[in-house]
DNA sequence: CCAAAATCTCAAATCGCTTTGGGTCTTTTC
DNA sequence: GAAAAGACCCAAAGCGATTTGAGATTTTGG
């Protein structure tokens, strides 16, 4: 079923049928409705590819998946954040285009779509402390907004993220509140962005307070349970270990747990741990009390935001970067508690 | 750039350029050799939007993620499935759409992304044991492929799969080998197939040895860390533990894993664990030795042959429904060993 | 050397919609 | 009561490709 077929049954113009149900103003209330019921009725969708080739707008957007070429690892918030922005996308009839690309292909996937004229505008996820592809979005000219910001240039394009450098300072703060001076960082890989601000948050918090910073106690690499866990236990097993950890996330925290456990500790009790929660669906940190004290910032709500952002931004191009950064919740858990006393 | 002016550029109608571009034999080759180059020189591609019109076929496959409206869990696999459809897609030209859709209302997205014209085709993920899914799609006539398959019908529509049975099978004879008498399943919620399969085939390795079956040493739940270690604890507290554990899923195992411990007791020495392991990237099972015995079978893998099934059933649609079903490997970790001796 | 076949190229139709620029028919307005 | 304004509807021109059918040119065969 389509336009003409529809109108030829209603015995009106394809023009009038199309007004009509696009909501225009100059059609009879009365031809109004008898068109919304024939197009019900018939069950009538416009087809999609028509519409795009008539407007040149292509109702997508695209995030692009960046497969890293070395380590392969696949994102596990991605799959959070694409719910979250796929929430909002279907509210305004928006498709998601996913590509799945090689990490040093990315930018030729960008220009590629861009001259296909496959989507309106693109999420950036993932974003390095120094990343090309976003000077590169803007010589292409496709609007997009990233999730996490690079060093530099922040107020030339749009984005969402969580503030990161905050998050960890506060978390820091807390355990030393407790009475913790030596605190392990359990950091994701430090050129991303968001992993580079978590590390200033923590050695400014310990900066402020006079601490001198220990390189052993920071440990940088993949959020995996299983480098958690190694990079805890090289610390603890240090002459001097230290009695709390800041841990990237979910994943890395749970190793750092069976580290503390495996050196025959008590968690909560003899050394404190603090993670970082992106509230993943699949990843709860605990049902109703919180197994770890964490600093909380759901992406799915992340996706949400920065779905939105693009969408504002494909509606009105020429209007400012927008920028939202949100600030993590610090949530009690049952991993943190004051310092043992010395011996 | 467009058809037209490229044409216009080369002295050329756009019949010629479009088939010169697209490998007609019907155009000289040194014609075609000028055409390509120029472009490559203009950085042309044709537009996909009119492409898509003009073919009637949308060069796209969508891939439906739902989300439970009860319990909002995203399904962890999920991520590494799509990277490995979406290589399959990227090398063949094809786009891949998400729809992220309340699990109630999946079978309407079908129907609307066929009616649209937005997909060619469509991957069905997270099959349950009776899917409304299934026949729902072969009534509106969108070719698909399922990632796991149902309990009936099985010949009826293309799908693929791993032999979840066999693979519980195999793993409780390996420890019905060892010596292990109480075994405990902790399995994902089993109106899910794979869950099903999973435990009948639990049940028939025990069965086939004339073990009573204990349904107090059956769980059944979502496969996060810490339904695996609720489970776990609840058996392990019972006045006759189980001495082994099959777990569905690495998180699972980390749960169980962690019950144990917290009993005092040691993985592989005092209990034995079996995961299954789906090689998911962010949740690797040890990096050189494994640390979980597990029964693997690549999701990723999964997804590149689920795509590339759905790519010939989209070329050729008269064809009769394909079948895999994968074999997932029993390898060998350091989370079991013989049955403690009994007091 | 001419007709037939093969080779190359093009104009125009097509896909299914949106949107422009008029037309007709009523209804106001003075 | 005529002119202006408003309401309603339509034909046709697009969007940018593919594809059909046919014309022009070259090659082949007798």
């Amino acid at each position: 079923m389509n336009l003409k077929e529809l109108s030829q049954k209603l015995g009106l113009s394809p023009t009038t049928v199309s007004r009509a149900l696009n909501g225009y103003p100059e059609v009879n209330d009365v031809t109004r409705d008898r068109v919304v019921a024939a197009a019900k009725r018939h069950n009538y969708r416009p087809n999609t590819r028509a519409i795009r080739l008539a407007t040149g707008r292509a109702m997508a957007v695209g995030h692009i998946f960046p497969v890293a070429t070395k380590n392969e690892i696949m994102n596990p918030i991605f799959a959070d954040f694409i719910a979250g922005a796929g929430e909002i996308y279907a509210q305004n009839g928006y498709d998601m285009l996913l590509s799945v690309v090689a990490d040093d292909a990315e930018e030729t996937t960008y220009r590629d779509l861009k001259s296909r004229g496959a989507v309106d505008g693109v999420i950036v996820h993932a974003v390095r402390s120094v990343d090309a592809r976003i000077p590169a979005l803007m010589g292409i000219g496709l609007p997009f907004v990233t999730h996490g910001r690079a060093t530099e240039m922040e107020d030339s394009y749009s984005w969402v993220d969580v503030n990161n450098r905050r998050a960890f300072l506060r978390a820091a703060n807390f355990l030393l509140d407790l009475g913790h001076l030596r605190i392990g960082l359990v950091n994701g890989v430090e050129n991303m962005a968001f992993a580079t601000r978590r590390r200033i948050g923590y050695t400014d918090a310990l900066a402020a307070r006079g601490i001198q910073i220990d390189p052993r106690l920071m440990a940088s690499g993949q959020m995996t349970e299983q480098a958690g866990y190694l990079a805890a236990l090289g610390m603890l097993d240090q002459p001097d270990p230290p009695t709390a950890f800041l841990a990237a996330s979910m994943l890395s925290g749970m190793g750092v747990r069976r580290a503390i456990e495996g050196r025959g500790l008590r968690m909560g009790r003899d050394v404190s741990v603090i993670i970082f929660d992106d509230e993943l669906s699949y990843l709860r940190n605990g049902d109703d009390v919180p197994i770890f004290t964490a600093t909380r910032s759901s992406v799915r709500d992340a996706g949400r935001i920065a779905a939105q952002m693009l969408l504002d931004l494909i509606a009105d191009p020429g209007s400012a970067p927008h920028h939202r950064l949100l600030e993590a919740d610090l949530i009690l858990g049952q991993s943190t508690g004051p310092a043992p006393k010395r011996l």
